[in-house]
DNA sequence: TATAATTATATAGCACGCTATATAATTGGA
DNA sequence: TCCAATTATATAGCGTGCTATATAATTATA
């Protein structure tokens, strides 16, 4: 049976998406939590929700959601920024460092059994098209 | 900067949905219920909410959510089936199936801005991995 | 300088995924 | 035949997206 490509990007995320879940549930977190504690991991500035927002293209009632998720279950701290008191910066805490690369792991891991079986080829212009229909998508909307 | 192929999934996938929500919201549906209508539509034999987690791979609750919406609305009607009183039959109406075409329309529009600027031979790789990464992931899982 | 516009964050409420659980109907086996 | 297992549907409750709206802080302008 031959089906559309929207489907197939529907289908994809969705089972990524349930497998990452479950392969988090042993630490206590969601894809999109570990997505969020990664960035923060990886940026050497200071960075405040609005920064998260630009950064995965979520608005801000889903970011400010995932964060205070993370807060509660205190992965994250929030502080008021002395510059500007309308910011609020996020640090990550001791027991979020400790799990950054179990979290990178399985992302990892999960990427690989993705691309089994598609050779070098094959995968660059798979990388190509999958940049091409990512940019369409994002030029359609501004 | 470069990314990770599960980035483009989710990515896409959720732009693709909050275009196809905006394009649909002048007819009062969603993505997930018209695609629900449009199997519907093109299935001869009757279908019950099963036929309708198999066909999507969607919970029970999620599709029964999806079903309840479409009822509420009337753009669909569940009977009992009289062969066998577990099963709830479902059917369109007329309101749903005056809007099927608008439907096909929209979903066809954003699949063509989706590839712009993709070659046909570059399509047909990329169709090709989308498949295998389909079946990796689903293969996973069972 | 006082007010208007902008910016960052928060809240309410919804759709659609999920898991866990319940209920009713049917099927199958002792 | 009767009880257990299976099957189809429903409900409760949660996470992550969304829109609409509110609030507080800052910036810009009359």
């Amino acid at each position: 049976m031959d089906r559309h490509i929207g489907f197939y990007f529907k289908k994809i995320f969705q089972i990524m998406e349930r497998n990452m879940n479950k392969k988090l549930e042993k630490i206590d977190l969601t894809n999109s939590q570990a997505s969020v504690l990664i960035y923060l991991y990886k940026n050497k500035e200071i960075v405040n929700q609005r920064d998260i927002e630009k950064k995965f293209d979520l608005t801000n009632p889903t970011v400010n959601g995932i964060l205070n998720r993370l807060e509660n279950k205190n992965f994250i701290k929030r502080t008021i920024s002395l510059k500007d008191a309308r910011n609020k910066e996020i640090h990550l805490t001791e027991k979020s460092i400790s799990l950054i690369n179990e979290m990178r792991k399985e992302a990892k891991q999960l990427e690989k059994e993705m691309i089994a079986g598609v050779s070098k080829e094959e995968l660059n212009i798979f990388n190509d098209v999958l940049k091409k229909v990512f940019n369409n998508l994002q030029g359609g909307l501004k």
